[in-house]
DNA sequence: GGTATTGTCCAGAATGTACGGACGTTTTAG
DNA sequence: CTAAAACGTCCGTACATTCTGGACAATACC
């Protein structure tokens, strides 16, 4: 299965993108990659003209607004986004508060939607802004997606990014991320105490698809000065909304859709094993 | 200048991906590139390794969550974007009308931050969402922007997309817009009188870095049944929004760095010329 | 149950890419 | 003001990578 390298290489480009490092010369880039100038040069100019990056006058390349209209479309078209904003936004005007749209991709947490709380004292942190890519295991949203995986695959995932702790309340004895991880599945929700941020919290409880396979969470963030521990109240809307978006997805087409297709992995999955 | 042929393709494969046409196979993108259906798949699954899609259980792709995130990086690393947003904000304050900053990128116009008026009427149309990329002749934000390109490079942009109608008031004629170009050009500022959608209005006025190019624009939506023609007031409103901008970015000293790339560029065109 | 279509995989052949260096500028150092 | 280091850009060649075409297993459709 040969991976197209030249395709991996322009991955490796587009990774060195970051908030804090967004703009990078042909030198720099070689460096970093440890290639040659010319072939970091070639990269650098073909990215630009297929829109990915941007050529300053300067001769330096940002990232290319084609990005951000591809991630339009990717929003627009993401099926239980629409659905889940609906009930994000029923969710905040019932708490006032800070409500969040979530998923797992490739090992992050990826904010998918915000809305953000009427309340005077409702969270505003560029943390969960939409597109936003984290390390799942500091919060509650990524480990309700988290639990719904196996401790194999949640193992594989923090190799990568590891249990650091992000706060002194940042679970990372790995049993007892385990054990928080069986919990949360057993109940269907998880909190999080000021883990990830200090002074917030944040409920989060898991969207399932047709099939009952979790694709999807929904947070609450809340100043944890304010209520501790959180109100089986606002959790409890938390998790009613959550299912409600869950059975609007049940009778969603694109979704049996997705179903079938499961059956279809299994049988795969079947001839495998063999 | 050999331009690397593989990331032209991956390039291509990602423009297949629409809001029409949100995933794909891999026999229908060979199909469509007319490429051997092997070689899609290779594209495909390598762009799936780095992020830029995602593969769904049925074996197509959709568009992968690490654009949303390389979205994020270039929203919160595009310097005027700040600037223009608290301007925004102010404005929209005084009109209660949607606002809307844009910027144009390889011919097409880039809607990069809007704000929905808080009037019952105010404009709410997916047209401008973050991110949408339409053709820019249709749109006041648009032509604000052709304005301050010479007509040389407007005449390339234009026989890209042509001059469409999309309603029966937007300007055909190619020497009726360039005049229109020219009084725009003198004037500042840019009406838009339902020529692109029915029923809606919208005025826009560029946005300049300490150099005096053009680098943006912003503009307000209205309901044309409201104000035929838009009031002189909403327009100079609009107009001192774009000049606060303009002058915020003057002291930017991002800018005063682009300012000098800017004589270097110019050193480049006068090689050129010999 | 048969047939057409799908995604995936394999091996050889040809093409495209990686490389090192050279050029003209710009920016820094002295 | 001069010198030198650093930068982006551009070549030509040799190699390695990608492209090609086909075969396979599994699914979707009839």
């Amino acid at each position: 299965m040969p991976i197209l390298q030249t395709i991996r290489q322009a991955g490796d480009v587009l990774e060195l993108f970051t908030r804090q490092d967004p703009e990078w010369g042909v030198r720099e880039v070689a460096r970093r990659l440890a290639i040659p100038k010319s072939n970091a040069h070639q990269l650098l100019a073909s990215l630009e003209t297929i829109g990915l990056l941007h050529r300053m006058v300067t001769g330096r390349y940002r990232l290319g607004f084609k990005i951000l209209t591809l991630g339009q479309y990717l929003l627009t078209n993401t099926p239980w986004r629409d659905v889940a904003h609906r009930a994000l936004l029923q969710l905040e005007a019932q708490t006032a508060q800070t409500v969040q749209l979530a998923a797992l991709d490739g090992g992050r947490l990826i904010y998918v939607d915000k809305i953000l709380g009427s309340s005077p004292n409702a969270i505003d942190s560029p943390h969960s802004d939409i597109g936003n890519a984290v390390t799942p295991h500091a919060s509650a949203l990524g480990r309700v997606l988290l639990a719904s995986k196996s401790w194999r695959v949640v193992q594989g995932t923090l190799e990568q990014t590891g249990l650091r702790a992000q706060t002194p309340q940042t679970i990372t004895d790995l049993r007892a991320f385990k054990s928080e991880l069986e919990q949360i599945s057993q109940q269907g929700y998880a909190f999080d105490l000021e883990e990830s941020r200090r002074g917030v919290s944040c409920v989060a409880a898991a969207i399932r698809n047709h099939n009952g396979d979790i694709i999807a969470a929904i947070g609450l963030s809340l100043r944890s000065d304010r209520t501790v521990p959180i109100s089986t109240s606002i959790r409890d809307q938390v998790i009613l909304t959550a299912e409600g978006i869950s059975r609007s997805l049940a009778f969603d087409p694109e979704f049996v859709i997705e179903n079938r297709a499961q059956s279809r992995q299994a049988g795969r999955n079947a001839r495998q094993a063999k």
